[in-house]
This record gives structure tokens, C-alpha cells and sequence, in this order.
DNA sequence: GGCAAAACTTGCATAATGCAAGTGAAAAAG
DNA sequence: CTTTTTCACTTGCATTATGCAAGTTTTGCC
């Protein structure tokens, strides 16, 4: 019998909404696929497994799945084939930006005694 | 012999100042004790362990060692012993809060229709 | 049609999380 | 001062998620 997947089981740990964010973007692949969708616009499969993080494949297969379900990134060609058919953000997605933005410079304030070689940018 | 914890294995995934900010709060809870935090000033083990969301000890007190580590929360009585003594932000911690106000301000906006008991306040 | 490459799956090892019970020390009660 | 309770964790083990390496299945291109 096959394993439990991330984009079969979402429950709601509480009403909170905080919680109920975290319940979906509270880990540490998702706001990676967004944050690549930001800097880039689209971004193919490939193309995600290929940043430097080196996501495997079936957690990003299940990441780029739970966020489609969810309405926060689609597919450039909606109808056609996977292949070459990239991925992009919605309304929804994009409007993480802030919070992708409060991460990196709350990291660049506080993290960086912990680790040095970080850099400035995304 | 025993298992690994987040907080004995930091290591840093890339560079990227957001990848480095999800390598330490890019989880299900430790943004949740800086919610409480930021709610209630001061809480202590028994409290963190009450919220609605219904941590595991061994979780909680994993992710407490690790804030701590990390500088984002401290010990409202540094020397003294743990029964009572809450814990509380640092100004690291405290520079955390946007990153919760927009993650909080996202949900509503963009998850209601996946979780309509999820409610306005934190 | 044939081929190469892109987009996933699958199987299994490892690590993280969840759960229930236990432990130790300090505060409170007597 | 001694006993009891309570708080702050640990520990052991089951379950779930993640990581890794190897498939498999289209599909765009020649």
C-alpha cells in the first residue's frame, strides 16, 4: 500500500488563521516553489528541481499538486500536455509576496551570526 | 538509540536568505509559539502546550530549545529555574510579526473557500 | 515511426512527528 | 520538615513524511 501524500490529506489543525496558512504554506518546500515563480514568472518542472535547494522529485510532484488544488499556482497552458507546460502563479500565489519578503529580510537581520555565507538577495 | 531532533541538526539548505529563514521557522509550530507570544507577552510550557492546536510535548519542547538557540525567544527569568519561568520574545522574535500578519491576512483572503469555519482574529 | 528528454511514479531507507506514559525537581500543603 | 502535587520536560514506540535512486510514460521533434 502506498504512502500518505501531503496534497491527499490537508486537514485544519484550528479556525486561527495563522494555522489554517501554515496548514498549507507551513513547510519547507511550498513558499520555495513561489518564491521560484516570483523571480522567474513561469517555471517548469525541471526547472524547480534544478534550484539549488535539490527538492526530490515525489515531494516536489506533491507540492506542485497541493498548490494547484489550492488555487495558488496553475499551469501556463491549462488544457495541454505537462510537457514544456510551465507553471505560473495565481491571484493567490502572488499575493505571498510579502510574506516571502518578510522572511528574507528578517533572515538577513537576525539569521545571518548562524550563517554566514548567506546572501543579500533572493 | 535515540532519534534526531530539528533543533541538534540545523543545517542550511542554500544561501538564499528565504530558503535560510524556512530552514528555521519553515515548519507547523515554531511560528505558532511566536503567535502566542505575540498574543499573551509571556507563556509558559503548560500554556504553549493548552493552545487550540494541541502540540506533542516532545515537539514543543524540541522547537522551544531550538528558538531559544537561535535567539528568537528567551526565559522571562534567565537564571532561574524552568517551573514558571516563561518564556518570552526576543527582538528577533518580535520582528517576526509581519511575516504572521501576512501569512494570517493571506488566509482569509485566499483559503476561506478551503476552510470556512477558519475565523477573522489571530 | 523512432528517439530523446521532460514529467512524473514507485519502492524502499531514513528522519520527523504524534501519542501515551514516565521522571525529576521545585513549589505548595500540612 | 516532610509529604504531596504540579509543572516541565523525557522516553519509547507507532505512524507519517521526506529523501534517494531507479523506473515508467508520454510527447515534442526529426
Amino acid at each position: 500500500m502506498g504512502t500518505q501524500s501531503r496534497s491527499q490529506s490537508l486537514d485544519w489543525r484550528s479556525v486561527c488563521s495563522i494555522t489554517t496558512g501554515l496548514d498549507v504554506i507551513g513547510d519547507k518546500w511550498s513558499l520555495l516553489i513561489v518564491r521560484d515563480l516570483i523571480a522567474h514568472g513561469t517555471r517548469t518542472y525541471s526547472e524547480f528541481r534544478d534550484a539549488a535547494e535539490h527538492v526530490s522529485t515525489n515531494i516536489l510532484a506533491d507540492r506542485l499538486r497541493l498548490l494547484s488544488s489550492l488555487g495558488i499556482i496553475e499551469r501556463t497552458n491549462p488544457g495541454a500536455a505537462a510537457r514544456n507546460n510551465a507553471y505560473r502563479l495565481t491571484e493567490s500565489g502572488a499575493a505571498l509576496r510579502p510574506v516571502l519578503e518578510d522572511i528574507g529580510k528578517w533572515s538577513q537581520k537576525y539569521l545571518r551570526p548562524f550563517h554566514a555565507a548567506m546572501v543579500d538577495s533572493v
